[in-house]
RNA sequence: CACCCCGUAGUCUAAAGGUUAGGAUGUCGGUCUUUCACACCGAAGAUGCUGGGUUCAAGUCCCGCCGGGGUGGCCA
């Protein structure tokens, strides 16, 4: 049997950080089976999808590297055949009209509460006379569940699950006004498009049990199901707006690299032994339901950010240049000279080793660009007053009687002057540092030198002079 | 409130019922260096309960308690 999965996002927002996880999970079990992971839109609920909703969930899944296979799937589309399947479990007795109304089942509920029992419908419709029926109140079709006995299903993650019967209603499965219910839909549809494995959020979990009874009934072969535990915020509760980032496009402005995204989110849940660093072809061979653990984690931006620096240093180092130029445009609002771009590739080894985000490595390659006189952070401002105007003037001239630019004839310069000043290397790098980075913290000064060319480093030596 | 699930250092996790409970990240200290970072070395830090039971042996199995989460919609 080919393994089939399935993501199956509602479109009421972007593509939720959790959700990115179990679309990677199902993606890679697919991919590790040779079978196919499908994209479902669950859209039956009309008020709340929104077109913009459907494009920000391609997008994130795009970016995060993930695919699916053919056309996604509008669940919304198939509610003629949805409602199908609600009326032939009518007319096998194995549904029936309630002509319950929404206050009728509000005062349920209240009473039920008041009354320390549990809110559930009380079946009052279940074996009425039809002829009872009112005429102007359009019926909602309920399912005939079983009342006694038990429904148990078999989660690859979560194990056995034995729900009593006695504490399930009977659901809904078509409105009042013939759309069919989320419940009804899934069932439906993953069946439809013959879903071998469900992986999902255990949110569901207990729904799973619920639809187990619209299988049984319909006398469908019951899917794989795999409940994989939620993600939580760092404070253990539930991931919402206090946390910052849902969504995956903020991980993305915050400079995180997809592969570092989908590594981060694989070990989180899931385990191979003491294995951190899994790139997409190692998580694709390995991956297995077996190694999803059943407790919840709490998402932590700090090891994400350490896998991020990990993937910004493997990265090839073109491409990461290209990455750094989108960036720097992004913080400066401007186009980039190209004598700006061609100091790129000369800094880029240096520069992705401090780096944890692209946000940051934009940070820390900032100096690279055009803009005298440089604008000087505090502690560089410090640096460059007292003797050292002076020793830069020195170093001004030894720099600029260099015949050539390379690095170590400029570290032999710089050296030389430091000796012949009698200074610890340090006294002369710091102003150095400070005049052509304004700040006290950057790569090796011989590099940046280097980086910067003949000009542009005299010139900036020379703002400081005097 | 009912039902279901979960509980190993701050965080993510490993440990066919059997070494001194392992790794990663974070924190702190050190080495290196020209600053920062990288790298390397080192340290502190955990089985929710001074719970009950099974066993020669429990993080692991059973029960209780406590804590967290999910579900309980004509939402998905």
């Amino acid at each position: 049997m080919s393994v089939i999965t399935r993501f199956a996002p509602s479109p009421t927002g972007f593509l939720h950080i959790g959700g990115a996880r179990t679309a990677l999970f199902n993606w890679l079990f697919a991919r590790h089976h040779g079978g196919q992971m499908l994209l479902r839109i669950e859209d039956t609920d009309r008020a709340r999808s929104t077109e913009a909703a459907v494009t920000a969930i391609h997008e994130g899944l795009h970016w995060l590297g993930l695919d699916w296979q053919g056309e996604p799937i509008s669940q919304f589309t198939g509610a003629d055949r949805h409602a199908e399947v609600a009326r032939q479990l009518l007319s096998e007795g194995k549904a029936y009209h309630c002509y319950c109304t929404p206050e009728e089942l509000t005062d349920m509920r209240a009473t039920a509460k008041a009354e320390g029992r549990s809110m559930r419908y009380d079946g009052r419709w279940r074996d009425r006379d039809p002829a009872d029926a009112p005429k102007d109140q359009a019926p909602v079709i309920r399912l005939k569940a079983p009342q006694s006995g038990e429904t148990v299903i078999q989660d690859l993650v979560q194990g056995e699950i034995t729900v009593q019967n006695s504490e399930m209603d009977d659901m809904v499965l078509l409105r009042a006004d013939g759309t069919p219910t989320y419940m009804l839909a899934v069932v439906v549809d993953d069946h439809d498009m013959s879903v071998s494995h469900i992986i999902r959020g255990d949110d569901h979990l207990t729904n799973a049990v619920r639809q187990r009874q619209i299988y049984d009934l319909m006398e469908w072969e019951v899917p794989h199901f795999a409940h994989i535990p939620l993600i939580h915020g760092a404070d253990g509760g539930k991931l919402s707006k206090r946390h910052g980032a849902l969504g995956v496009e903020a991980y993305r402005d915050m400079g995180i690299l997809p592969a570092a995204l989908r590594n981060y989110l694989l070990r989180l849940g899931w385990s191979h032994g003491d294995d951190e660093i899994i790139d997409t072809d190692q998580a694709t061979k390995w991956f297995n339901l077996e190694g999803i653990g059943k407790s919840p984690s709490r998402f932590d931006i700090p090891k994400l950010e350490n896998l991020n620096s990990h993937y910004i240093r493997a990265m090839d180092e073109a491409e990461l240049c290209g990455l750094l130029a989108e960036q720097l445009v992004l913080t400066t609002g401007r186009a980039l000279s190209d004598i700006e771009l061609a100091r790129l590739p000369l800094a880029i080894a240096a520069l992705k080793e401090r780096a944890q985000t692209l946000v940051e490595l934009a940070d820390k390659a900032a100096f690279l660009l055009d803009g005298r006189p440089l604008a000087m952070e505090e502690k560089a401002a410090n640096l460059v007053t007292g003797d050292a105007p002076g020793l830069l003037a020195k170093a001004h001239a030894c720099l600029g009687a260099l015949a050539d630019w390379n690095h170590d004839d400029i570290a032999a310069a710089v050296r030389g002057l430091a000796e012949a000043e009698d200074l610890k290397l340090g006294k002369l790098a710091q102003p150095l540092r400070a005049a052509l980075t304004g700040r006290n913290a950057s790569p090796g000064i011989f590099e940046v030198l280097y980086f910067l060319g003949r000009q542009e480093s005299l010139d900036r030596i020379g703002d400081h002079m005097k």
